[in-house]
DNA sequence: TTGTATGCGTTATCAA
DNA sequence: TTGATAACGCATACAA
């Protein structure tokens, strides 16, 4: 069933037929109800390939992940990405992921998913210090919408949690349980994620005047294994910290785990934090006291300024979601932390 | 930069220049040099768009997931995806997931993602007893290929791991450590999987001659939050069982959960096992016994049958994967279970 | 071995 | 308000 099949039914040219169903204001009205019935009737359907290449324009909205392990693990991660997913679909896009290994060249394979037509605009999720593809992005005028901020970006092209503030917020917990010695086990430093919540800890510690020791600062994946390897270089230190903060759950549970075996009991012997609220954070043993944010709010809002910029809409904005803290058992804390 | 651009660069016509980047026979060879020395100066990259148009294929594999909190979340299956994907590149294509929301239509989704020509072949997981989806896909003759088994599915559209032999040794490692009564906390009963893990189960308590319970099997979503409802009926039940094993690991956890609630250590009072080895189960305390396979090669060789179909490819096929036990904490035992 | 011509299913431009 | 006609960028049957 073809656009010309439906007008030789009709009785009239592809064109009217066509701007009929694309409801363009110069045609009868008689003619445009027609045309809806028979295309209801015989079920037609515009071939989105043909739209496509006529129009320029596809309807996707595309983001790009790694092909590892931990793919789609995080699984606040996952939720963003499910409403984002939902709020295009109300508005008749798809949101398509596709993959990129670690052979793979980045900048080549962006360069090939915007010049191939198969996507409107691009979600950049874990974005970095300077990162390579914002800059490619922009050079090729292609709209995108970046989970995760650092200074520069533009207010319409953004939706961050307030990193700094929550860790912030986090740390202060800490010191007003008088912890002294606060550890913080970070991601990669090249995220802005982790700049952010690392000036966040930063920030109330110096407000406390308290010292940061350099070996109390590590970075590493958000990876329960990697927490494990940095808690215990952690705890091997002359004078070990009495509270570690972790960049995400993942490496919180890293850390309790390691602690433990080291013969620590987390949030009595040593409080642990950790971010995201992941699914398992809350059944853990001790269950972990982490950072909670609106994960729909950040996916429907990264919809919304994508939409914003492809379709003229104007969504109301609000870049910045907050985190709150929720209280669990591993940063619980006892008199003899400040012995 | 067109294929019209780059072939007046050339002095040659489009159509030679078009089977010499396709790798027609029927070119001069230093013609066909010349094409692609001057397509990789001139950075030419064929528009996917059109060459789908006129070619009628897409290059990309799609599947469907469901727009919810779970979409990505168990880190088995991501995995599996991961590693699906990277075969898939390899070889030229593309996996593009995309989601379905609860409002929407199930087959006029997929409907409309087989006629838009986004897709060569599908990916179908979470198959469930007398799928619609591969009915659809059988009468509109698309390629697609199977996670998941049920009979009747041909030998070269799906990839399974034996979840029913996996069950089945799963519950006579149970049986032998001398448990009697052994509850099966199952997924939802219409899905494949849950049918063929019950079968495994329901083999091996026949052939020791014990009575199932209908109490004792129950059914539910995969989530902690389900299994921690069921637990909680099977504790209360007059006779509660010694041995709850679970669908997947989600389901362990929310078991293990509940029963400590109620003042059983799992591990000690009650074995409780699960099924998928995910992320957090080795670092959980207790930590979960659990069935394993291998994702990668699951991943692989779904690509490698849709590649089959596709590409008239010859990879060697190995439907059937095997799961084996990872003995963890969960489900040691104690003499005090066949008092 | 190469080129010409046509088609893929739309949208968009311009006359009528 | 409608209809020819030309793109869109490529693949391909057929002719040369």
């Amino acid at each position: 069933m073809s656009i010309k099949q439906l007008a030789e039914y009709l009785g009239l040219s592809k064109s009217t037929v066509s701007r009929a169903l694309n409801g363009y204001s110069d045609v009868n009205s008689d003619t445009r109800l027609k045309v809806l019935e028979a295309a209801k009737i015989l079920r037609y359907k515009a071939n989105p390939t043909a739209q496509r290449l006529a129009s320029g324009r596809s309807k996707n909205i595309g983001i790009i992940l790694p092909a590892n392990d931990r793919m789609f693990v995080s699984s606040a991660f996952s939720k963003v990405l499910a409403s984002a997913s939902e709020l295009l679909i109300e508005h008749g896009y798809q949101l398509i992921v596709t993959t990129i290994s670690s052979l793979q060249d980045e900048q080549k394979v962006y360069m090939d998913f915007i010049s191939s037509g198969l996507v409107d605009g691009l979600f950049i999720v874990r974005t970095r210090h300077n990162d390579p593809r914002i800059t490619l992005l922009k050079v090729h005028n292609f709209p995108y919408v970046c989970l995760g901020y650092e200074s520069g970006y533009q207010e319409d092209r953004f939706v961050d949690v307030d990193n700094q503030h929550a860790f912030y917020q986090l740390t202060q917990r800490q010191i007003n349980a008088r912890h002294q010695r606060i550890a913080f086990l970070n991601g990669p430093v090249q995220l802005t994620l982790a700049m952010a919540r690392e000036q966040g800890y930063l920030q109330a510690m110096r407000e406390a005047t308290l010292k940061v020791d350099k070996n109390y600062l590590l970075y590493g994946e958000l990876t329960e294994r990697d927490a494990i390897e940095m808690t215990k270089q952690l705890m091997a230190l002359a004078v070990p910290p009495t509270c570690i903060l972790c960049a995400d759950d993942a490496m919180a549970l890293g850390a309790i785990v390691a602690c433990e075996k080291l013969g620590y009991q987390p949030g009595v012997d040593i409080a642990i934090a950790g971010y995201g609220n992941y699914e398992h954070s809350q059944y853990n043993k001790p269950s972990i006291t982490t950072l909670d944010y609106d994960t729909h709010a950040v996916g429907e809002q990264m919809s919304q300024l994508i939409l914003n910029q492809l379709e003229g809409q104007t969504f109301a904005t609000q870049n910045w979601h907050k985190a709150s803290i929720i209280i669990r058992e591993s940063d619980l804390f006892e008199e003899k932390f400040n012995a």
